[in-house]
RNA sequence: GCCGAAGUGGUGGAACCUGGUAGACACGCACGUUUGAGGGGCGUGUGGGGUAACCCGUGCGGGUUCAAAUCCCGCCUUCGGCACCA
């Protein structure tokens, strides 16, 4: 295991002429500051290093501050690809950042490892989900160490493990005592190609969020959970969500929906019976001209003999077509004022939100006011123009007419309506409601209907319970028992886990796989000990990720919550909430609000202290790259394009928007070819420079050359200086009274500490904070050291230079480091502090404006009294020149930076 | 339709939090230099216009201010999210 190995490399210029082939015969441990910076060679020693000495490896320790990094795990989908490159290389500086700056960091890594992808290549190419999971595992896990990445991997978890999907099942069965785990059949969502029942978050447009087709409903027994019991915490809750992006916490708001309005019932004439419904516009009852249905209510089968036409409206359910409808022949009796109007069933009322009935209000309300004009509908109007309400002309003019003895505002002609009027408003024609403000009178109509026995005021959420039943193998096993005798039955919690049997064929058609597994499928029945039958459903894998964090704080990763008392002293205690999330925005929904979820449920068990998982968010723009376009051969390569023309057919190439990568528009980057060919430090330092994290990151190949440059740059200087610098050993406090050639590039160095930090502590800029090391680089290369105290200085910033560099590029930096004569590793230093009385400049210098216009710029002393500011820059010839024979009106002085004189 | 974000050189971006020199840093380009040559390295220049003094410039139009990329109002464009949610 420890015997030399021999690499070869091509030279990173990559030309096909290039004779540079570099061999390398190394060991551990060997110094290897060569002339030539050799990525591959620097990166493996130090990965090694950190490994044998198992150096990211933390546990909890009450007696110091901790910070606990998560980034989002990964999917095992066989390769890792940009978005994670960039997503891990954002979280491996803030965790290496963290620790040199004194935290006990958590920053754990594992895998999400259930879900469809596995399965569909078991059907496909007859590979078991757990060997093709488990072997990509393997492959994408020596792809993140590659990148040098600071995980303390002993506290790995693999979703797809019995010791991790038990969990799953334990916390379903907590849930299942609590009542917020419940079954009950319902209309699905249903992916036809997929053969499996999506969440709402899962469908798109109309389609699978995973393949597009369009989805169909179905109903199903399915097992929920109760996140709606929930809604009003996570709903409130949000607003303390100081640290994640505004975007993010409003789309968790809007997904909520919680809106406030009244439920009514209006009575089926002659029949004793009354439909429900649900409006946030009490103003408007008495503007109601009819009642709508949707096609899956219970009355609507009731209402309605002919079945067919029935299904025709539901064939059109929920879908943005045209609305259409059927008269149901029956009436409804309107609460406010006793009016029949009639019942259709609609295809576009929907059954899921609020009561599955409405009070159609085609005046005020846009959907209605459409179905009443195709049906040829009363349109009422009920609510006008605040402005209309009062003195206006045609509200005068109204009055007049015959028959409006009182001072009623009247409606205007509904004929003459395009579209309703959906605004606040004066309410007319509403009885003795008439006259007042929405606002009031929606309170007033409400409270009247409540006093009345009729109807009351409630609060509705868009927000649904969570559908987690899935027809899919590749999942954790719903551990429930269907008894003959004792019906529904949860598994015994020292039967967990149920595990997923082997014996099963992935054919790709039909329901759940598990259902072919006789073994499985057969049991006994926990309660009677009669026969009984397994659930064949699986879970929906958001359950998976939903508290993953929390395992990661269970030292060595033996998860054992069972036996966990609430207890301020366990490790979960001490390590949640997450201090610093990083992921893509696409989960601002789905994940996040399940972990918000799924975390208050393990609070009320008693695990852990805090409701909220991820105290700080930061959602990563994403990978993005030009596209490239042939018409007639569709999307192209890079190397199918020549001189702007596809290779295959000479045709121009459209060189279109830079979008998002996808292997699909084939404008991907493999990290592998990155890595190989330029290393992972320049890979790393590529992506945090482009852009900053939140904002997308367009890829550029020059870009990458760039970051290599720069590094390469460092490197020379070093290699160059070596011996100087090895020699140049020095205390911090002598660098204070070294010479005048050396006090610039000590101040540099100072300012560039406090940029650096700045940049990082303030929303994790590391652009920026990159572009100061930048800077400092130049000052270093342009620098010639000539007497002692120059080298010391020059020494003070190669050393601090490397620090500042080590969380971007950590291979590069601990190779400099130990080459510069440094025994430890840059692991174990402390992040820089700067001396703010060297950081500031001596001399500054001073625009002078004219009326805001910039006239000259003079060199001043730093914090020089305000007259004499004025005074040296109304001496300026320049500007003694320009102000000859005008009046000074007055002048304003910006401490340290302009003065602008007014004339 | 509703909600949100963003528009700055040839390009990615900086300065926006806290009004005060617009364009840090990098890429690209040009010229020079090194090299047998290509690549690479190094150096210089690089917002636009003008010989120059100067003038113009942060999507467009207004406003506040001594001073606006930055604050306020209106509009346009692009991107993202939600979308028959009653």
């Amino acid at each position: 295991m420890f015997s030399p190995f021999i690499f070869t490399f091509l030279c990173p210029c990559q030309s096909p002429l290039c004779t540079d082939i570099i061999s390398a015969t190394f060991h551990r441990g060997e110094n290897i500051l060569e002339e030539r910076y050799n990525p591959q060679k620097v990166e493996q020693k130090w990965q090694k290093y950190w490994a044998e000495r198992n150096i990211f490896k933390t546990e909890a320790d009450s007696s110091k501050k901790k910070f606990y990094c998560l980034e989002m795990f990964p999917y095992p989908s066989g390769k890792i690809h940009m978005g994670h490159v960039r997503n891990y290389a954002i979280g491996d500086v803030i965790a290496r950042y963290k620790r040199m700056c004194g935290f006990n960091v958590i920053h754990p890594m594992g895998w999400d490892a259930f879900g469809m992808p596995a399965e569909n290549a078991a059907i496909k190419e007859g590979i078991h989900p757990a060997k093709w999971t488990y072997e990509n595992i393997a492959y994408m896990k020596k792809q993140l160490n590659q990148l040098g990445l600071s995980y303390d991997w002993d506290r790995e978890v693999t979703t797809c493990s019995p010791d991790y999907y038990k969990w799953n099942q334990w916390f379903f069965l907590k849930m299942y005592e609590k009542g917020i785990a419940y079954r009950k059949s319902s209309f699905v969502n249903w992916c036809p190609s997929c053969m499996t029942v999506l969440a709402n978050e899962q469908v798109i447009d109309n389609g699978c969020w995973r393949c597009d087709t369009a989805v169909i409903k179905k109903e199903l027994e399915q097992w929920f959970f109760r996140i709606t019991q929930y809604a009003e915490d996570l709903l409130k809750a949000c607003d303390e969500l100081k640290g994640w992006p505004e975007k993010v916490v409003l789309m968790q708001k809007n997904w909520i929906g919680k809106s406030e309005g009244l439920e009514a019932d209006f009575k089926v004439a002659g029949r004793d019976e009354k439909i429900r419904i649900f409006t946030t516009r009490a103003d408007t009852l008495f503007g109601a001209t009819f009642v709508c249905l949707a096609p899956t209510h219970p009355l609507a089968e009731k209402l309605v003999a002919d079945k067919e036409a029935i299904k025709k409206i539901k064939e059109h359910y929920g879908k943005e077509d045209e609305k259409i409808g059927l008269f149901t022949g029956h009436y409804a009796v309107n609460p406010a004022n006793d009016e029949k109007i009639p019942i259709y069933i609609a295809n576009f009322v929907l059954m899921e939100y609020g009561t599955g009935a409405i009070m159609s209000v085609p005046a005020h309300d846009q959907r209605d006011f459409e179905f009443a004009k195709k049906y040829k509908l009363p349109i009422r109007e009920v609510i006008v123009q605040e402005s209309r309400g009062l003195a206006s002309g045609e509200s005068q003019r109204r009055q007049g007419v015959k028959g409006s003895s009182e001072n009623t505002i009247l409606p205007s002609n509904p004929h003459e309506l395009e579209a309703a009027f959906e605004e606040d408003g004066v309410l007319i024609d509403s009885s003795s409601y008439s006259r007042l403000k929405s606002d009031v009178a929606r309170i007033e109509i409400a409270k009247h209907i409540e006093k009345k026995g009729l109807g009351k005021r409630v609060v509705n959420y868009k927000l649904r319970d969570w559908g987690i039943s899935r027809q899919r193998y590749w999942g954790t096993p719903i551990p429930v028992i269907y008894c003959e005798q004792c019906g529904v039955v949860p598994v015994l919690e020292q039967e967990l886990p149920v595990i997923l049997p082997e014996d099963v064929k992935f054919t790709g058609t039909g329901g759940s796989p598990l259902a072919e597994s006789e073994k499985f499928v057969n049991t006994i029945c926990p309660k009677c000990k009669g026969k009984a039958r397994r659930e064949t459903d699986t879970m929906d894998t958001f359950v998976d990720s939903s508290w993953y964090f929390v395992a990661y704080c269970v030292d060595n990763g033996k998860i054992d919550f069972q036996s966990l008392t609430p207890n301020p002293q366990s490790p979960i205690s001490y390590w949640m909430p997450v201090d610093q999330y990083v992921g893509g925005v696409e989960h601002a929904v789905l994940h996040l609000l399940y972990s918000r979820f799924f975390t208050r449920v393990i609070k009320d068990l008693g695990i852990i202290n805090s409701p909220e998982p991820f105290t700080n968010l930061l959602t990563q723009g994403m990978v993005c790259k030009e596209t490239l376009k042939c018409p007639e051969h569709g999307w192209l390569l890079p190397e199918d394009v020549k001189d702007e023309k596809c290779i295959k057919c000479g045709k121009a190439v459209d060189i279109g928007r830079v979008e998002k990568m996808s292997k699909s528009k084939k404008n991907v980057i493999d990290p592998d070819h990155l890595i190989n060919r330029y290393g992972s430090d320049t890979s790393r330092l590529f992506s945090l420079f482009a852009a900053p994290p939140e904002r997308d990151l367009e890829w550029s190949d020059q870009g990458v050359e760039g970051a290599y440059r720069f590094l390469n740059r460092i490197w020379g200087i070093v290699y160059k200086n070596k011996v100087q610098i090895q020699n140049a050993k020095f205390k911090i406090e002598e660098l204070s009274n070294c010479q005048l050639s050396a006090v610039s590039l000590l101040r540099k160095t100072h300012q560039t500490i406090k940029r650096v930090t700045n940049d990082i502590e303030r929303e994790y800029h590391f652009n920026t904070a990159i572009a100061a090391l930048m800077e400092l680089v130049n000052d270093l290369s342009s620098f010639e050291p000539k007497s002692d105290s120059d080298w010391k200085a020059f020494r003070f910033g190669i050393e601090t230079l490397v620090l500042l560099l080590s969380p971007f590029s950590p291979h590069i930096s601990e190779e400099l480091w130990e080459s510069i004569g440094n025994k430890k590793s840059i692991l174990e230093q402390k992040w820089p502090l700067w001396d703010e009385s060297i950081a500031q400049e001596e001399e500054i210098e001073l625009v002078i404006q004219i009326n805001g216009k910039v006239k000259a710029k003079i060199m001043i002393p730093a914090g020089l009294p305000d007259d004499d500011v004025r005074e040296k820059a109304l001496d300026e010839p320049k500007i003694q020149e320009i102000l000859k024979g005008k009046a000074l009106k007055k002048v304003f002085i910006v401490k340290g930076k302009l003065v602008n004189i007014v004339i």
